[in-house]
DNA sequence: CGCCAACATTACAGATCAGTAATGTTCTGA
DNA sequence: TCAGAACATTACTGATCTGTAATGTTGGCG
């Protein structure tokens, strides 16, 4: 987990993000409004915390433009003013929660996790990715290295089985359950010719190679170590 | 929007749900922790704002059973409790606020209307629906009246686009543009009959018929309120 | 080293899908 | 009321997809 932190008073920047990271987060921290929405748009943070009093470009100014680049990360908002119609304001313009210095770093922490939590409960996985391949389960777009793949539904449906199990081996019979439903016809060699069109497709032209064969027992989607 | 409230404190409970109306909300108040669990697993509501002290089950623990049973949306906690243990506490056990009484009300709204935004800001939608036909873009399951309709590939790109698009009417050429990627040789009629077959199986063997024709504009996916 | 099973690949064919076009129906305006 | 346009429906066909089966290749064990 990645976390923002747009402060100017170097203390509190410092107490903030030596207890994000021993939290276990990644933290950036950045001193002004304008270096904020540069770190925001180049780094995929899980979070922002923002100051609204910042030189160059102020915090709400700053998330106005995060929100303008579909930059969707929470944002809690530190400041000293304590107005209601303060709080209201950076909740209005795109904060989604509000802290008045001074503030309990447990506090900030608790509710940083609570916003973290709901993104990941709220979130119903639309991508499923490994190493440069990538597939969005909406618009059905696969692609490797940036290259447009087309898949047909059969071999659509097998890869988004494997990377669902990525780095676990998955045999033909499973395989054979989760494409075709109910336990089918195991005398003839579908699953063989579908993973053969499917390697066709995402494995022949790249490295390195991402469906391994596991002689006996199946087939395992993974990034070989050796 | 339909917001639950639960609060046991006439005042307060009368005071909120009178201003969340006049926002424009749907309101639903309940008095008591076990009402609270059963109004928020009976109705789909998209926010709740909930006191702690509540008589015979208390908020926490009605948050907690709602968590259990996947009910998703932001919870917004008020209490009398100021300390930041209480706070914390009410985060962490599923709560996504927590405003200590007394509060503003502009605030609360706010805060409501902050997490209200994220949760649509958040959702890269998953699901489309219009009055008992649903689809879900990642399963690719369509239904109407909870029943299983299969769908082509042409199909469900037809009905995905008419449901982003439910209530405008959308042309032949919009259609044509959006389903065939490019603009694509009009001189058949590829869209009639594709609208037909979707018709067959969407619209055939129920009511109210949700595919209209708009003679000389193109169709329109809608409940007709005549 | 050689055999056999497991797996990979290729070619074929039946089924399904999607576009065309012909025919039928409905609506609108003169 | 009638004609013509817009739309609906149906049947047909070429293309594509998917399962089958035959053939080729690989790897492990005796």
């Amino acid at each position: 987990m990645r976390i923002l932190v747009v402060e100017d008073d170097k203390k509190i920047a410092s107490f903030v993000a030596k207890g994000l990271k021993q939290a276990g987060f990644a933290v950036d921290v950045a001193d002004n409004g304008e270096d904020g929405v540069e770190f925001g748009l180049a780094n995929p943070y899980d979070a922002a915390v923002v100051d609204i009093m910042l030189p160059k470009l102020d915090g709400l100014a700053m998330i106005e433009r995060w929100r303008a680049r579909q930059l969707k990360m929470p944002v809690i908002i530190l400041s000293a003013k304590r107005d209601v119609d303060d709080r209201i304001a950076g909740l209005q313009r795109g904060g989604d929660d509000y802290l008045t210095k001074p503030f309990s770093f447990s506090e900030l922490l608790a509710r940083l996790q609570a916003h973290l939590r709901r993104a990941t409960r709220t979130a119903e996985t639309t991508t499923l990715s490994l190493e440069d391949l990538s597939m969005n389960l909406v618009s059905r777009e696969v692609t490797r290295s940036g290259q447009r793949i087309e898949l047909q539904a059969r071999e659509f449906s097998l890869l988004e089985y494997l990377l669902r199990n990525t780095g676990r081996v998955v045999s033909k019979t499973m395989i054979l359950e989760h494409i075709w439903d109910y336990s089918f016809d195991p005398q003839t060699n579908v699953v063989d010719v579908l993973v053969c069109r499917l390697r066709n497709k995402i494995d022949r032209d790249f490295e390195p190679k991402l469906i391994h064969t596991l002689r006996g027992s199946g087939y395992s989607l993974r990034v070989e170590k050796k």
